[in-house]
RNA sequence: GUGAUUGUAGCUCAGUUGGUUAGAGCGCCAGGUUGUGGCCCUGGAGGUCGGGGGUUCGAGUCCCCUCAUUCACCCCA
């Protein structure tokens, strides 16, 4: 074994399974391009108040899970970005993108990276795709937002989910639902777990969160954050469920559903996968209107998002075998030349062939012709181009088909006309 | 951070109560056809048995330490 291998909770991806994720991100790519989504590239690093801010600090993400360094002994801490969103709303901010417009839509794939323990569908860097729509967060953005992440499980033909939703309320009304729960565990404070001591001090609402059996009891007793939103809350909230049902998203409501970054508000959603294990969260997102203030903005910006883990997303496909039959494409034609004096002119053929816009493949080691024969075949080549000495001479080549093994003789321009497919216009045209 | 699990060829794994030069399948390379792949046959390369220490006449097999893996808690995508 080699003396170096991949980082503790990272992981090499070779090209059986990259074909596997260009798949994957086509999609993406493509229904983001149908629902008005562009891409947004932003920096691997932050400085890392920028995610103290954004995300909270008594969330676990910033409180243990950020790998953050020093530049230089005076410089800024600066962190690796734990999750997309903040880094987002921080550039619209910088480049005041409402300014140039209202209304702008957002999609990103991108790499994140958390100091946790791995396992199965938890690395510590991992991918994300994801969406932020900035300006907007009215039901209608909600829909949005959710019906593009839905859609992209549909397309995928992904099945088996499960989409919980919640209604967070307002920051007010979380503020009075906080206190309320303070208030209910209180006198309950000997019996919970040391985790959810520290919530009740830090952040009540995340006990609700907790597996924890042991609370289970307590916890259905405990006060609902429902009972303590504004009318406007909850009008909206089923506004938003009434547009899911119309456009047949199926959902759960969930009251105990809450988020774990701190910035979300009013609606928050989760999707979890039978096929996953215990990390079966597959996506999630909500409403975050509070976090452009948040972060120096001045004042809220209506916003909401959503972000899919795609290892998380390829587990679940590869568990229905929807990702069977992806190999990388093999090439057209593979030039085979008799003995290694013609591989000179081998090449010139098979730079010719590339040019012409046929992917072409060659012997680059100088091997048998069986050897470049069952390169060839494992490479999934649809045709073998042969040169020997007489058709060196005579510039007339035998084009073996690889699958039919039929094989004629043609000069390179014929040869060119026989393997040429029609341009993506083309295609596009016809 | 806590608990458990597993570390033998590129991959998936066998290796019996510790006993001579560590095996299989797949993959890879070559030959069988010195001008033609897939199937088949034959042969070959490839392992300091994760690393270190200990017990023993003898350790892949037992003990300790260490590193790594995987799964779960936790948390999240």
């Amino acid at each position: 074994m080699s003396q170096y291998q991949a980082v503790k909770g990272t992981k090499d991806i070779f090209p059986d399974e990259a074909v596997q994720w260009q798949f994957v991100e086509g999609v993406v790519r493509w229904l983001a391009g149908l629902y008005g989504f562009n891409e947004v590239r932003t920096p691997a690093f932050e400085y890392t108040e920028l995610f103290q801010r954004g995300i909270g600090a008594t969330t676990d993400i910033v409180g243990k899970e950020m790998f953050s360094f020093l530049p230089d002994p005076q410089g800024r801490s600066l962190t690796l970005r734990p999750e997309m969103t903040a880094g987002v709303m921080r550039a619209a901010l910088q480049r005041n993108l409402l300014s140039q417009a209202p209304v702008h839509k957002l999609f990103y794939i991108s790499d994140l990276f958390r100091k946790e323990r791995p396992q199965a569908g938890r690395q510590r860097q991992f991918t994300q795709f994801g969406a932020e729509l900035l300006g907007v967060s009215s039901p209608a953005a909600v829909a949005e937002v959710l019906s593009f992440m839905m859609g992209v499980f549909e397309t995928l033909g992904l099945k088996g989910l499960r989409l919980r939703i919640n209604t967070l309320g307002d920051l007010e009304d979380r503020a009075r639902y906080r206190e309320a729960l303070r208030t209910y565990f209180l006198p309950y404070a000997d019996e919970l777990d040391e985790s959810s001591k520290e919530r009740l001090e830090k952040n009540p609402l995340r006990i609700l969160d907790s597996k924890n059996p042991a609370l289970k009891d307590m916890i259905f007793g405990a006060p609902k954050l429902f009972d303590h939103l504004k009318p406007e809350a909850v009008e909206e909230f089923e506004e938003v469920l009434s547009l899911l049902r119309d456009r047949g998203i199926a959902y759960e409501v969930d009251h105990l559903l809450v988020r774990g970054l701190d910035y979300y508000c009013h609606t928050a959603f989760e999707v979890t996968s039978s096929e996953l294990g215990a990390q079966d969260a597959i996506g999630g997102g909500g409403r975050y209107d509070g976090l452009a203030r948040e972060l120096g903005g001045g004042k809220d910006m209506p916003a909401v998002g959503f972000a899919v883990g795609m290892e998380r997303l390829l587990i679940a496909m590869e568990k229905q075998g929807l990702l069977e039959g992806l190999k990388p494409e093999g090439p057209k034609v593979f030039v085979v030349v008799q003995q290694q004096e013609l591989s000179g002119h081998g090449m010139q053929v098979a730079f010719q062939l590339r040019r012409a816009g046929i992917s072409t493949e060659l012997d680059l080691a100088g091997r048998s012709m069986k050897a470049q024969m069952r390169e060839a075949n494992r490479l999934g080549s649809a045709y073998a181009l042969f040169i020997g000495q007489t058709e060196f001479e005579s510039g007339q080549y035998g084009l073996k088909n690889l699958v039919s093994s039929e094989q004629e003789t043609l000069g390179l321009e014929a040869v060119i006309e026989r393997l040429r497919e029609p341009s993506i216009q083309e295609s596009l045209k016809g």
